[in-house]
RNA sequence: GGGCGAGUAGCUCAGAUUGGUUAGAGCGCCUGCCUUACAAGCAGGAGGCCGCAGGUUCGAUUCCUGUCUUGCCCACCA
């Protein structure tokens, strides 16, 4: 039966991607009888384009998935996108421009549906992404955290939180563009370096002669200064804490506070506190209940708290306040210093710190709870490391600011009452205030921070608040796939809205993947653009090949600079994967059924070796994707089917393949199938798609789950013990050293590969003859040597021999012509490498330390190898005397 | 500034919770092979003071301390 000589990846990848999506085997019963494993898709930006980080972190997902279908378990992977607040907006803002629009010109209503449009148009790019990854979500299912179903649980989760005293109004300083008027997240600041004037002013003392002087850069702030500070273990300071200061040109009493957060080696030591309009004056202000006194307008010019310097730009008025301060004699000097200044993303104008309010969630009593579940392990983190990362955050946490100055978003349910001023916050759209029933009500402008519908993913994509039969079969999900940078904002969000809400953790175990960097060991990111696109190197090798190398990148808790020639190393293995299937194809005929109960005494060494080695590899498999150590599992299979099944056992079965005999055909036709199958199952999850085509040639042949449509439902191998056979694989082993040692005089010696040479063997052990009389057929084929077998303990010094030495058996490869020189070569530098090996062990055995103090059981294996390499290399140093001796 | 990692072959990376064979893989390199599954292949080979310095130990690439280099997260210096 002759299968294409080439494999087609692009042509298998779309055939059976449909073939699973017809047959519905993504899809998550949840009547189903079935042990549930489930997982949530961490929800891709919809602007987002498949980042190769994305495509590691899926490809893990539905390696999970897929073995778990395999091993028996329903399996719900639940897909949907975050619609992005900010980045979204973003995007069509961005497109507007090009029209000379902004979102003011359109008005909110207008640049939602601007956005709608948008998302209905661009918003599943991510989606066919993941699916030309092969990712196995139950894409029914697929949900989006501003559809109807995510936008009620936001609402429900709010006005649970408002009802239970976990919101509240604050101020809080955010980034503002004086330009663009808006305010800005933190990545929307870009800092760049700058030399600035650091001004050192004169602040006199309210209760008579002398002052203290402050060091600032922005002078033109001091007019929103109520407090100055200084550290509370300062020398130079003690006598003025608790005493006032008049603040300059304002001539405000203002009163000098002890922080320890001041730097004394900074400045001067002393700090001007402007809590309005700095954020780390911000936090010292709440800390000593310092009033915040805001000067600025809203276009960055001074209002009326800024006295006589009202209506001036800030740069206006810095020269102006710099002016005065020098006029009377308070300045004491300025200095050139370094720092970064903070400028807006798309303007370059300086940002300004700005006082405003917004709500918050009280943080501290959510994450009670919360850091038991991880502290008690009922959620851990694999890495483990990475709970110290989870726990530094959780133990210093501080209210969550969830308002957001943007449009895109759900709008806090929060209505304001123009005549009473009382807060409205209701499920359902009010008409009147809840408090004197005005019809005078405006809702809040602003929308909700995009992490907070992130927060609610694990249960409103099942379906929640309604109690629907999902949420009983499959929450909590299982496991958490995601990387470390959104520890902070996702994860611990998600274990505590799951702990409050649905009174459960969200998830079991939470797998920290590797960060995927670029060529410079910068890391990829949405907002950086630097991504690389993992679709073009899926259209150059192949997605299995590009799978795969991530799977067995994805080592625990490191880094991955992805390099492509890996990709094309594993791209080679999908070809060998291919070419074996390939051969013991072309043995079959069409119709041809595959025995698959073979009786143990007609198999050969060869059969019982590699169903021995086999169970290994399922054993390796198996413990490696239990331990989410997919690396190992990946590894185990490559090397077993590479190194061992098609280097050795498909080598060695050739002569009964090929030959007469045909039982044994048919014994070696039987192994060889049932082996590459088990393989092919153990490979699916990392290779979906060259194992799923294999597999449905293979399947007419003879594979008992006749019901099964698809390897997608085959079971996981187990591992079957009764088929491993020690003393076997240890004279196999033994076997291949004979053959490497063959093969390597063979290559040093450079005799021709169509040469046959003669092989004699000295050996004074019985076993051994019994051994050689038993592999040497299979030597003759592997090595080209002679047919005729020489062996025994009484063999004559050869002098036209090479010697290579396996467990003190002395292979002996007789020379086809001149090649003296070079064994003597050979020799020499076999025995100085194997003198310095012995030296070192000799020394190690002579030193009464460890003689004494090691372990009995090391000190003898020491002895041992000392022993056997000490006469290994007497055997050679003998050949090398006759051959110099002739 | 605080915290967490990492430095192993020419390149990209494993290995180290249990210290003890001659430290591995992919790619690259050298030699020889188009042997009827695969040249995207086969056989053989070269290449490593496991960052540096101390310490613990009979023994350290592995454990500890320091140091240099480097990456990331958080806070960003009035």
């Amino acid at each position: 039966m002759d299968i294409p000589k080439r494999y087609d990846p692009a042509v298998s990848r779309e055939k059976w991607y449909q073939f699973w999506l017809d047959h519905n085997l993504f899809h998550a019963d949840p009547k189903s009888e079935k042990q549930p494993f489930s997982i949530v898709i961490p929800p891709p930006n919809v602007t987002g384009k498949l980042h190769i980080g994305h495509a590691l972190n899926n490809s893990l997902q539905d390696i999970l998935c897929r073995y778990k279908w395999m091993d028996g378990y329903e399996v719900l992977w639940m897909p949907g996108t975050d619609h992005a607040g900010i980045a979204t907006q973003n995007v069509v803002e961005k497109n507007l421009a090009k029209e000379n629009l902004t979102r003011h010109d359109l008005g909110r209503e207008k640049l939602i549906e601007r956005i709608w449009e948008w998302k209905k148009e661009y918003g599943d790019t991510i989606i066919h992404q993941l699916k030309y990854l092969g990712s196995s979500c139950d894409w029914a299912r697929t949900r989006f955290t501003m559809d109807e179903g995510c936008s009620r649980a936001v609402r429900e989760v709010f006005v649970r939180l408002y009802e239970d005293g976990y919101l509240y109004r604050g101020n809080y300083l955010v980034n503002w563009c004086p330009r663009c008027h808006t305010t800005l997240s933190d990545d929307e600041v870009e800092y760049t370096d700058a030399k600035g004037a650091f001004y050192h002013i004169h602040y006199p003392f309210a209760d008579g002669a002398g002052h203290v002087t402050v060091a600032t850069t922005r002078p033109e702030t001091m007019l929103g200064d109520t407090a100055v500070a200084v550290h509370p273990d300062d020398d130079r300071y003690q006598d003025l804490i608790g005493k006032e200061v008049i603040l300059p040109l304002m001539e405000r009493r203002i009163p000098v506070i002890a922080d320890s957060y001041v730097d004394r080696e900074f400045g001067t030591g002393a700090l001007k506190v402007t809590p309005a309009h700095d954020i780390n004056d911000f936090e010292l202000g709440k800390r000593h209940n310092l009033e915040q006194v805001n000067i600025f307008n809203d276009d960055a010019t001074i209002n009326e708290n800024g006295g006589v310097y009202q209506g001036l730009d800030r740069d206006e008025c810095r020269k102006r306040v710099v002016a005065d301060l020098k006029t009377k004699g308070l300045l004491e000097k300025i200095e050139e210093i370094d720092h970064r200044v903070g400028g807006c993303y798309r303007c370059n104008t300086v940002t300004e710190p700005y006082l405003s309010l917004q709500w918050f969630i009280k943080m501290k009593p959510l994450m009670e709870e919360p850091l038991k579940a991880v502290r008690d392990g009922r959620i851990q983190f694999i890495p483990k490391q990475w709970e110290n990362t989870y726990f530094s955050w959780v133990e210093n946490v501080r209210d969550w600011p969830i308002s957001r100055q943007i449009w895109w978003g759900h709008r806090l349910p929060v209505w304001y009452c123009n005549d009473c001023d009382e807060i409205t916050v209701s499920r359902t759209d009010p008409d009147v205030c809840a408090h004197c029933q005005s019809v005078n009500i405006r809702q809040e402008e602003d929308v909700l921070d995009t992490w907070f519908s992130s927060a609610l993913w694990p249960f409103s994509t099942m379906g929640w608040p309604d109690k629907t039969e999902e949420l009983a079969k499959f929450y909590p999900t299982n496991v958490l796939v995601t990387a470390h940078d959104i520890i902070y904002f996702w994860v611990a969000r998600m274990i505590m809205m799951g702990l409050y809400i649905m009174k459960d953790i969200p998830f079991e175990d939470v797998y920290i993947t590797a960060l995927v960097r670029d060529s410079q060991g910068r890391k990829m990111s949405k907002s950086l653009g630097n991504a690389i696109d993992p679709i073009d190197v899926i259209d150059t090798y192949g997605v299995d090949s590009v799978r795969f190398t991530l799977a067995i990148l994805a080592a625990q808790g490191r880094n991955i600079n992805l390099a492509e020639d890996r990709i094309e190393g594993y791209r080679n293995f999908t070809n060998k994967i291919w070419n074996a299937a390939r051969l013991i194809l072309a043995a079959v005929e069409e119709g041809e059924t595959i025995e698959r109960d073979i009786p143990p005494e007609k198999l050969e060494w060869a059969d019982g070796w590699i169903l021995s080695r086999l169970q290994h590899a399922i054993d390796a498999a198996r413990k490696g994707m239990e331990a989410y150590k997919f690396n190992e599992a990946s590894e185990a299979l490559y090397q077993f089917i590479w190194h061992e099944y098609c280097d050795w056992y498909l080598e060695l079965i050739k002569p009964r393949l090929y030959g007469e005999d045909l039982v044994a055909q048919a014994v070696v036709k039987s192994i060889a199938f049932q082996a590459l199958e088990c393989a092919l199952r153990m490979l699916h999850p990392f290779v979906p798609f060259i194992t799923e085509e294999l597999w449905q040639f293979l399947k007419p042949l003879g594979i008992p789950e006749e019901d099964t449509i698809s390897i997608m439902r085959a079971r996981y191998p187990d591992p079957d013990p009764s088929r491993i056979d020690d003393s076997l694989e240890n004279e196999v082993r033994k076997f291949q050293q004979v053959v490497y040692t063959i093969r390597n005089i063979r290559g040093e010696l450079n005799i021709a590969p169509s040469t046959v040479t003669t092989v004699e063997f000295k050996t004074d052990n019985g076993q051994e003859e019994i051994f050689l009389k038993q592999y040497y057929p299979m030597l003759t084929t592997l090595c080209r040597i002679n047919k005729d077998l020489i062996a025994g303990a009484d063999l004559a010094p050869h002098p036209a021999a090479s010697i290579g030495i396996v467990d003190g058996m002395e292979v002996r490869v007789h020379w086809p012509a001149e090649v003296e020189e070079k064994e003597i070569e050979r020799l020499k530098k076999q025995i100085e490498q194997l003198n310095a090996i012995v030296e070192q062990r000799g020394k190690k055995l002579a030193n009464p330390n460890f003689t004494g103090k090691a372990p009995e059981k090391v000190v003898e294996q020491e002895r041992q190898r000392y022993e056997k390499e000490k006469s290994e290399c007497e055997q050679l140093t003998t050949q090398l005397e006759l051959l110099t001796a002739k």
